[in-house]
DNA sequence: TTGTATATGCGAATGAGTTGCAACAAGTCA
DNA sequence: TGACTTGTTGCAACTCATTCGCATATACAA
């Protein structure tokens, strides 16, 4: 049964974050909570420096240092990913409960996000046989939309 | 039936790279030679830095920078290519006919190559769901050796 | 509110990779 | 074989992403 009475909204992404990082010990300061919820409100896979100047809309006091050490906090926590995708530099996005690789197109830039049990499971057996124990992995897809 | 006559030997690996570098205009010099060899004779997936520090061996006039752009004719041209493992610079090795992807063992630093015919497909089936033709991919387990 | 360990901004440092330039040398053609 | 033309080289200066030292600021426990 639905309550009446005005209800919490539930915690936020850039909210659970911040949790995360208290329940560490790491302070959660300005410049920290507004690259969170820059990281939080991003569906896409922006770099150091795109995340600065979003980041600076919300407060204009953080730094590019700070950005890359907070990043390196979050991502050793767990809290972002870090990628390579070939030229230029890293990119990040939020850490997502579920695994999953990219598909980059080569034209645009843009990232899609994809995941596949069935390869998953090859790249385990592929390891196994060779005596290896998968610790990550990284799946890119390089490609041209197809054109019709 | 073998012949008792002296046969010339098949060309090295460096000495297909060349010509097919002079195939293409490029001049082959002394310093392009040194790596040619370096890269024929590597085993492994070495940085500009140790192809540098071994060509130097070959032939000490090759300077850095021209590793540099050696390797990037040689990438351009199809006779090298160039990695980007997590964590440092680029790593080389020469262009094989058949394709594979690489396993990293997180310890030593070892990479291990393999090729799976079944992942390939899977990418390619994928990569067609969501509009896009694969140009190129690149699929890296890293990995630690399961102990027994 | 205070105390103190952490974080911050700034600018300088780093490190891989690139580039401008004058000297050099492949490959070509006589 | 020798001279010519144009691509290549070594060097040092440069770029660009990322990191670091340091003095100041501030989150948060008490």
């Amino acid at each position: 049964m639905t309550s009446r009475m005005p209800i919490a909204p539930p915690p936020s992404r850039a909210e659970e974050m911040e949790a995360a990082l208290r329940a560490d010990g790491t302070r959660v300061t300005r410049q920290r909570s507004a690259l969170l919820q820059v990281l939080a409100e991003a569906d896409d896979h922006p770099d150091a420096n795109e995340l600065h100047r979003r980041a600076q809309e919300v407060d204009s006091s953080v730094s590019l240092a700070t950005v890359y050490r907070t990043l390196s906090v979050l991502e050793r926590q767990g809290v972002v990913q870090r990628h390579a995708f070939e030229g230029g530099g890293a990119r990040f996005e939020t850490a997502d409960v579920e695994h999953h690789d990219h598909l980059i197109d080569l034209d645009t830039g843009d990232v899609i996000e994809f995941h596949s049990e069935k390869i998953e499971r090859l790249q385990k057996e592929i390891a196994a046989e060779l005596g290896y124990e998968v610790e990550h992995h990284r799946l890119e897809l390089y490609c041209r939309k197809i054109k019709r």
